[in-house]
DNA sequence: GACATATGTCACCTGTCGGTGATATAAGCA
DNA sequence: TGCTTATATCACCGACAGGTGACATATGTC
């Protein structure tokens, strides 16, 4: 990390690339708690003037490393990478697959996860821009596959109830191994959470 | 706030009750952010060595702050406020009233949200107390009264998950309005997330 | 070549942080 | 009364925070 001695770069685009990533970096290592100017300029090897320069300050930098990233899995993604093979199943088994999908999603996105933690304490413009890239990319998953009524069915609230439950465990499971007896630091205990997911699924709705 | 300068109390326990008082208010005016051996010491009116020496720093102080609060809803809360008329209850129903406590009980306590919120963050004496007593008091809860098989049901898991489930949408509803579509600042929000539960607890719970 | 500008470094400001040693003062006791 | 001890204040330290103005150096243009 942090660049040596050497002869500077003297690109706006470069460093301000290399200011941008270091935000990501610094967020990966130490959390949000690390993130400061002096911190993030140390961590790109950089003149924290220059994050003024170029950014107007650090909420201006978080904001540009905001529009650079995947923070939240894509439709395809949510829809376990085939979207043609998700709109033919049955509703049962769309809604599993989205759960399975969204575990894994957020199991392999550990910057995510420290964000969706962060915004639970002070909104910024991280995770104000994380926040409005979900729910647009929610509505529109949403909209797409789960838009007929069904037989009654809250399917939006469940849909939501089911998505916080599987966001807190995945985020608490960065803290701690066991919540309330349920495992959460194995692939068996996930099991257990996936099975039970699914038996609410089917339970709730309707056999066409 | 903070205390003028009158003449000092000169009681090691009055002035230690105020220290682990001002914790308190600090928590729930500024947030865990603000939570520092200076800022409580000028919150409390009072000289910031005392808590080194009372309290051997401010993870004692907050230890000992952890150990005075009702931060997590006791079984007969969580029971809906009467253990005997609970426990005569269908366990469907049982169900439905643990819920509806459980997020009345979240509701009115805004220093367990925050806590909640910094216990994703950073575990600390505060966050570890909480989470001892936590799942020490719902292992008691469900142990009393979801201890029986249920028709192959992993009851703990869905109880769990339920639980999850409105923790996240009561810690969010402190910071963001709408959550995939679900309103969480209005009552009607909380009945449509209150409805869509007991609707799954319907369909999962075999009726006896 | 000379010059303006973009790029980057450096030194320094104020404020706050956690932490500590010396000192004042009141209370308890002989 | 005089003495000890507990209680509390004060003054200060080094480290780091965010932020800014002055300066150095390379680039591009004429």
């Amino acid at each position: 990390m942090a660049a040596k001695k050497q002869p500077p770069v003297r690109d706006r685009q470069i460093t301000s690339r290399i200011l941008i990533s270091a935000v990501g970096s610094l967020l990966a290592k130490k959390g949000f708690k690390g993130l400061g100017v002096n911190a993030v300029a140390r961590e790109a090897g950089v003149d924290k003037v220059l994050i003024y320069r170029y950014f107007d300050g650090l909420p201006g930098l978080i904001a540009a490393f905001a529009q650079q990233e995947d923070f939240w899995p894509s439709t395809l993604e949510m829809a376990g990478g085939d979207l043609a093979r998700f709109s033919g199943l049955p509703l049962d088994e769309k809604l599993s697959m989205f759960a399975a999908s969204f575990i894994q999603a957020l199991k392999k996105r550990p910057l995510t996860r420290a964000i969706m933690a962060w915004e639970m304490i002070e909104p910024n413009e991280l995770t104000e821009e994380l926040e409005r890239v979900r729910e647009e990319s929610i509505m529109t998953f949403f909209q797409m596959f789960f838009a007929k009524d069904h037989a009654g069915i809250d399917l939006q609230a469940l849909v939501m109830l089911v998505g916080a439950a599987l966001s807190y465990l995945v985020i608490r499971s960065d803290n701690i191994d066991v919540y309330g007896g349920l495992d959460l630091a194995t692939d068996q205990g996930w099991e257990r959470i996936s099975s039970v997911v699914n038996m609410v699924i089917q339970r709730v709705i309707p056999q066409e």
